[in-house]
DNA sequence: TTATATTTGCCAAATAATGTCAAGACAAAA
DNA sequence: TTTTGTCTTGACATTATTTGGCAAATATAA
């Protein structure tokens, strides 16, 4: 389940209106049922606020909110798990110390 | 590596100059030039071209394409790796059928 | 019904991405 | 040094995408 699914979830349990987070994100509830939608992405730091008013983990959050985005581009890939691997390589080398 | 440097690396290994490539794919060498070095996005039918005048597998090509566009994402990222585990996850449940 | 919540479509504004031009940097000759 | 060709950079205009709001439509309750 990534970001938009987790943000509904979390506020159906807690049996808040989408209004109510709304207003504390300054959006319209329209905006707002979009990006729970998966319509429109929020924005990094909405990510934050959304995490405190639902009391879940911030880097959770953040990490699902991170996987939707790429989720985006490899969903309608063949080779999605190949590309997943390859950049997982790249990760593993970056943080090895082969920076740029 | 990813795409910027493996076209780099094709391009000098077949010694052709940028502005070959630039002609073949209709733009402005300086944007080539660009590609080339990740700070501008080459596009999905330009991946294929440049297969083609490189003489190397689309497919592989563009799995790099794509793969330089998620580690874009997540390159400044503390969990990149448990977020491409997420995407990961969600890849493998998508194929399974559990469409959206 | 009435009231509240959510969703949708459309629009304008904001933001990001793209490509070109002109100039600069650089190396290899000549 | 001057020339030639290649590559790179920065500023800028153009284009495309994203964003959020409004209003209307559709649910969901009461």
């Amino acid at each position: 389940m990534l970001f938009a699914d987790r943000i509904k979830q979390l506020r159906e349990q807690k049996q808040m209106p989408q209004r109510q987070l709304a207003a504390a994100l300054e959006i319209d509830t329209a905006t707002y049922c979009k990006i729970e939608r998966g319509e429109r992405r929020a924005k990094r730091e909405q990510v934050s606020t959304l995490a405190d008013l639902l009391e879940t983990d911030k880097d959770q959050l953040l990490n699902l909110w991170l996987a939707e985005q790429i989720y985006s581009v490899v969903k309608d890939e063949e080779n999605a798990e190949k590309v997943l691997d390859i950049v997982h390589e790249s990760v593993i080398e970056y943080k090895s110390g082969f920076k740029k």
